[in-house]
DNA sequence: GCGAGTCTGTCATCGAGGTGACAATTGCCA
DNA sequence: TGGCAATTGTCACCTCGATGACAGACTCGC
C-alpha cells in the first residue's frame, strides 16, 4: 500500500500531489496483474480507463496492417498511460501491451470523472503530464522528420539513459529498432559505428552508454 | 473587444469557459500585431508568454543548422502557442513566426501565474488543448514512422480541410513539403498523382480537396 | 553439456525519396 | 504591356535505408 503511495505521488506525474488527494486517488485505483503479452488496450477502441504502471512494464505502439510496428514508449514504473482517451472522449491511439509481468493500477473513466468532479483542482496535476508526453512527441517527430538515423539513435540513447537513470539498457536491439522505426540491420550497423567510436559497449540483449559527450555531439552531428 | 471575447471561448480551446473568466484572461491580454515574418520566439529561448492568433497565421517551425525546416504546425485564428513552456519552465522547442500581417493576444507567464493561483479551475480548460496537440503530434510520429509519402500526404491534406474547413487551401507547394517533411519535388510528383485520380484539383498557390473519401482511401493503403 | 530458440553481424540487391538542374507557367507590378 | 519573381513540372543521378538471406554467438532448459 506504501507502494502504491509512492508510485502516485512520487515519479514524474501528479509529483506534489497533497495527501487528501492521493487518499481519494487511491480509493478508486483498482490494481491489477497483467501476463508477458495481455493487451491493455487497442488502438481504435474506446478509451474506458488509464492505467499507471506499478511494476514490470508497458509497451505503447502503433502497428500497420502489414505487421510494421512501431515502439511508441517503453512506459514503466510510475507512468500513466491512458488518460487523453479520458479527457477527450476519442478512441485509443495506441495498442498496450504488458511486456513481462506486470502490475498495474486501473482507474476507471467514471470514478475519474467523480473524482474531478468533486476535486477539480486535479485536472492542474495532469498539466504536466500532457506538457512531458507533448514535448517527448514534439522531439520525435522533429528528430525523424530532420535527422538521419545516426543522429536520431544518439538522441534516443539519450533519452532512455535520462529516463531510466541506469546506464544499462536492456532489450534487443530489434527493440530499438523499432522505436526509431528502421530495420534491425540499419541499427546493428550504427550501434557498431558507436561502439567503435567508444560511445557505448553492446552485447547480448543488452547495451551500456559509456560516453554520454560522445552521443551528445553525434546527436546534433547534421 | 467582442472579438477578442470570440477567440478566447469560441474556437477549440478554452470552449466553455464561463464569462467571469473570459472576463480575467481578457484583462490580463496584451494586444499585439505583427508584421510578415516577425518572430514571436525562438526555439531555445526561455518561455515567458503564451499567444492566441486573432488575426493571420503564425508558423511553429524547427530549422537545422543546414537550414532544413519542418513546418510543424500552421496556427490560426483561435488557436494558442507557447503555453508548454509556461507550465514545464522549459526552454521554447519550436521557432514562431508571423506569416502575413498578423493579430495576436499575448499572456505574460507571471498575469498567468498570478490568474492561475486565484482561479485554479483555469487549470482544466488547458487539458482538452494539451490533448488535442498531443494527439495531433502523435499521429505525425505515427505517420512518419509507418507510412510512405503517398498515405502521408492524403492525411495531412485531410487533416488541413477538416481544420481549415474549407476545401481550398492556399499555399505554395513548398510549404506543404515541408510539413511533411520532403523535397517539393516528391511532392509535386504525389500531388500530380491525386490529381490524375480526381482527388484534388492543384493550381498557381492553392489547392483544393474535391474527393474526402479518395484521400480517405490513399490514407490508409500502405 | 547439448540442442533449440533468440539475438547479433554482415552481405547483395532494390526502391523511395533527395539533389541539382532547367524549362514552363502564373501573378504582380512598373 | 512587358519583365521579373515566385511557383510548378520533370528529368538524371545518387544516397540512405529496406529486404532477404545466412552464419555465428549467446542463453536457457532438459
Amino acid at each position: 500500500m506504501t507502494d502504491k503511495r509512492d508510485i502516485l505521488h512520487g515519479t514524474p506525474l501528479m509529483a506534489g500531489l497533497a495527501e487528501p488527494l492521493v487518499d481519494e486517488l487511491l480509493a478508486i485505483c483498482q490494481q491489477r496483474r497483467l501476463r508477458d503479452g495481455e493487451y491493455i488496450y487497442r488502438q481504435g477502441e474506446e478509451g474506458d480507463a488509464m492505467y499507471g504502471v506499478l511494476e514490470g512494464k508497458i509497451r505503447l505502439s502503433n502497428t500497420t496492417r502489414e505487421g510494421r510496428e512501431l515502439l511508441v514508449m517503453l512506459v514503466e514504473r510510475g507512468d500513466w498511460i491512458g488518460e487523453v482517451s479520458l479527457f477527450d472522449g476519442a478512441a485509443r491511439s495506441q495498442d498496450a501491451y504488458a511486456l513481462g509481468d506486470t502490475e498495474v493500477l486501473r482507474i476507471g473513466k467514471e470514478q475519474l470523472d467523480t473524482l474531478l468532479e468533486a476535486r477539480p483542482e486535479l485536472y492542474r496535476y495532469f498539466v504536466p503530464m500532457l506538457c512531458r508526453k507533448l514535448r517527448l512527441a514534439l522531439s520525435y517527430v522533429e528528430a525523424t522528420a530532420l535527422y538521419p538515423l545516426s543522429a536520431r539513435l544518439a538522441r534516443r540513447l539519450l533519452d532512455l539513459h535520462q529516463q531510466s537513470a541506469d546506464s544499462e539498457l536492456h532489450f534487443p536491439q530489434e527493440d530499438l529498432a523499432k522505436m526509431l522505426a528502421v530495420s534491425r540491420q540499419a541499427l546493428s550497423r550504427e550501434l557498431k559505428r558507436l561502439e567503435a567510436a567508444g560511445a557505448v559497449a553492446v552485447s547480448y540483449g543488452k547495451l551500456r552508454i559509456l560516453n554520454v559527450d560522445l552521443l551528445c555531439s553525434e546527436a546534433v552531428a547534421g
